[in-house]
RNA sequence: GUGAGCGUAGCCUAGUGGUUUAAGGCGCCAGGUUGUGGCCCUGGAGAUCGUGGGUUCAAAUCCCACCGUUCACCCCA
């Protein structure tokens, strides 16, 4: 074999088709309920405006990101993630003068260089809703309302919902430099990577697996305590709205979020046993985006959540999935004449919405029948000589074995008739 | 980028230094008389045992390197 699906891409097969179908019509459905709409955005960007949004520090545009030149010179990076090309979406198609906020959905590939394990890929697929345009706190309850729903109509029961406030740019920084002044007094007892971590993202300081870090961040300051006014009553009313709609969630105040961009809310959702692979979802605030790419102040929130995650999930669950039975029908011939009349019929039959998978090579009947059923038909129709010079075909029935000889036109009408509907 | 496990036909697995010209199951193909499937029977195709090097009289089997893959860390969906 000379070439193999990329490391960490790999093929979605026929046979894994209806999870897909099943995923995202769950998601396309939930999304019309809640008056999202969607938009598909390209699969590459200006490297910009990811490396703007997402910033430094943070892994995924230090080393994640695949970046590359086109032929004209223009630094594109594939699709990081999903919320900042909505946002450039958003302000390059002035839908800033549209009723705000701007409700938005979207489902696609997302690319991440970093080693392959389980629920991470180099190329995975998230979907996403976006609100833009208002910092209502109720928006913010509605997003995590709507990925709720989502997991939930899907089968998945929701573990937990975890909850935190960040803060904005007024008082984030100070909850940091609290944050920074704690982790110092501890420099000899952190590991390598909250070291750095220390420096370049304190935030992140909190989530530290390592021990004797964990040691630190529980007796560090909470940003709870921090909050300004603002801040404080929009968490609160988020808590609140989340309550009414008796949507359970926990406080995690060591929640924070891998991306730069997110202020004030953020939060992430679990299922059961699959904690392993992370979180099904993840979203929050973002009240600065929009400005840090040009345009006018601007909040939005929104959240991702990864298919394959989901799909994973939904099989250790062992959920089951919808799905339609599809008659289908298969043309077997004998002859170089029947393979002709057969064809004709097959595309006589296609023309009146009958799916026919049509035999092909020299294949004994026998081994055409074989094929039939292997591949499930419900019908089998056979031309040999006799159909040919008499202008009929048989029609068999694969499941009760019963089989006529019938005219063109009345296998036609056979075949999209109610009363030959066996399942 | 770091660490660990694993790599035998399309898939699953046996074989762990010499009757191996590498075995079995699933799947695939063909046949079991004249134009008919599913069960059964018979036969067939399909593997440079991940790649390269080394140890040995002898290696799928031991050693090393590389590659791939899985899992974990980092980080994230």
């Amino acid at each position: 074999m000379l070439y193999k699906a990329p490391r960490g891409t790999s093929d979605i097969l026929p046979q894994e088709q209806p999870w897909w179908k099943y995923v995202q019509e769950e998601a396309t459905r939930i999304c019309l309920l809640y008056g999202y709409q969607r938009l598909n955005t390209p699969i590459f960007e200006d490297s910009g405006l990811f490396a703007r949004t997402v910033a430094g520090g943070t892994d995924i545009v230090d080393k994640e990101m695949y970046v590359f030149h086109d032929r004209g010179g223009q630094k594109l990076a594939l699709r990081a993630e999903g919320t900042a090309p909505v946002c450039r979406a958003y302000l390059e198609h002035g839908m800033f003068n549209l009723p705000q906020p701007v409700r938005l959905y979207y489902i696609g590939p997302t690319f991440r260089y970093e080693r392959p394990q389980a629920g991470r890929y180099r190329q995975h697929h998230q979907f996403g809703c976006e609100v833009v345009g208002d910092s209502d706190p109720t928006l913010d309850a509605e997003v995590i309302d709507i990925a709720r729903s989502f997991l939930l109509s899907l089968g998945l029961p929701v573990l937990s919902i975890l909850l935190n406030s960040i803060g904005c740019r007024l008082c984030q920084p100070t909850y940091v430099e609290a944050l920074k002044r704690h982790y110092s007094n501890y420099s000899d007892r952190l590991c390598p990577d909250c070291e750095v971590r220390l420096v370049r993202n304190p935030l992140r300081l909190l989530d530290c697996k390592e021990s004797s870090c964990q040691e630190v961040a529980e007796t560090s300051p909470r940003i709870s305590d921090y909050l300004c006014p603002d801040c404080q009553n929009h968490f609160q009313a988020v808590q609140q709205y989340l309550e009414a709609l008796a949507i359970p969630f926990e406080m995690d105040y060591r929640l924070v979020r891998g991306l730069d961009y997110y202020t004030r809310t953020v939060f992430e959702i679990q299922t059961q046993g699959e904690e392993r692979q992370g979180a099904l979802v993840g979203g929050g605030r973002y009240d600065n985006l929009i400005e840090q790419l040009g345009g006018k102040p601007t909040p939005a929130v929104g959240f991702a959540s990864g298919i394959e995650r989901i799909i994973s999930s939904l099989k250790s669950q062992q959920a089951d999935i919808p799905h339609k039975p599809r008659r289908t029908t298969f043309m077997a011939f004998m002859g170089t004449e029947a393979r002709i009349a057969a064809m004709k019929l097959a595309s006589q039959l296609r023309s009146a919405g009958i799916p026919v998978i049509a035999a092909s090579g020299d294949r004994s009947l026998k081994s055409q029948l074989r094929q039939a059923n292997s591949l499930g038909a419900d019908y089998a129709i056979i031309i040999g000589e006799r159909e040919v010079t008499t202008g009929s075909a048989v029609l068999r029935d694969m499941v009760s074995n019963k089989q006529e000889t019938l005219t063109l036109s009345e296998v036609a009408a056979a075949l999209s008739g109610p009363t030959t509907a066996n399942n």
